[in-house]
DNA sequence: CATTTGTTTGACATTTTAGTTAAACAAAAT
DNA sequence: ATTTTGTTTAACTAAAATGTCAAACAAATG
């Protein structure tokens, strides 16, 4: 059978992750997708049926492709101190290239109808036998005996993502052009990592 | 002259702040809002004009009354210690009461046409004599030497925002509850100024 | 070269949303 | 009691956005 694939259906794709998760463009219209992809409209309703499937589409994809980088990271059996480093690495990269990804499923997650708020059960498992670790590095004393393994991991999440999330905000409050922003944030690995241990 | 004010200016702005900051529902249309206030739908209109300046004025009033708490905290003459102690405090209590405010602003920012992104001038002046005392702190061995103005209050903002804003994803994560997760939130207080603090 | 199969498009229908208008209404002032 | 002024509503218009459909198209297969 004759199997074409003209990679539009991949090119839709690519455009709403970018508008949703990079841009940030929460509110970006099939059309907005459709016309950023260079493809006609209806397109999207050939691939993908509904708009609501599109969004579960790419979400569910954008959310495994991260799952994957993460296990590689949590489950590799490398010591605990080149483990978060590790993980800052990828999570950097991450973020970096999706800052939006998960603003976008708590957006969705709150609007009227929930449908598709699974992002994929697995994960609860993985962090618990993360968190195993995290307790061993406190009780080992490489990390402060004040924090809790879920208050570190929030922590650890929240000092990488945030800053990128709130750029144009901060750049305006803290009086910054472009390049001084991506030059700061290049400081913040060694900075977190003293910060958070001990 | 007769001024009646039934109050559904107010409660018309007190629901789009509701629906938007609190609630996370970004997508909210003038129906949702109206709804949510009890009030025929055309008041918006009659009150406000268009969608786009109440969506102006909520966010500005949101964002001055913060400034006003904020600054109340900057420019009083506290120890830095207890100015930190403060500052969570107040924070705390806004980002508990608006979680997904600073998030409406940057995906208003990033929406095709930008026209109300202002966060307000006189910020950034105020955040420049902060960090002058930032820094005080730093060379006196108060806080690490391995931090910087900005770092330390982007840390500051991310540690106490992003968990909150991320509460349904996390509780997914780490399997926890509403209430769990809430008793954790009241923990991080003391855990935050361990972590910042040499 | 005709057929099959998957791809793409334009035209249309439907739904949703924002904004307008004129009239009804209620309370205070004259 | 009537006028004035501000408030509220229903009905309507206009625009934007999603979804459907039939036909056109292009490449591989027989």
């Amino acid at each position: 059978m004759a199997v074409r694939d003209t990679g539009a259906e991949q090119k839709i794709k690519d455009s709403a992750k970018k508008m949703f998760f990079s841009e940030g463009k929460l509110h970006a219209t099939t059309q907005d997708i459709a016309d950023a992809a260079g493809v006609n409209r209806t397109l999207l309703n050939y691939y993908f049926r509904t708009r609501e499937i599109l969004f579960e589409t790419v979400f569910k994809e954008a959310m495994q492709e991260m799952g994957v980088k993460l296990d590689s990271v949590f489950l590799s059996k490398t010591p605990f101190y080149e483990k978060i480093e590790m993980f800052i690495d990828v999570f950097t990269a991450e973020i970096t290239a999706y800052p939006y990804r998960e603003i976008f499923l708590i957006t969705e997650i709150h609007r009227q109808d929930v449908k598709h708020l699974n992002t994929g059960p697995g994960h609860s498992q993985i962090f618990k036998t993360f968190f195993v670790e995290v307790q061993s590095a406190i009780d080992g004393g490489i990390l402060r005996a004040s924090t809790t393994p879920l208050n570190f991991t929030m922590n650890l999440f929240s000092i990488m993502a945030y800053p990128v999330i709130m750029e144009p905000l901060y750049r305006n409050m803290f009086d910054l052009n472009a390049e001084q922003f991506a030059e700061n944030l290049k400081t913040r690995k060694a900075e977190i990592l003293d910060m958070l241990f001990k």
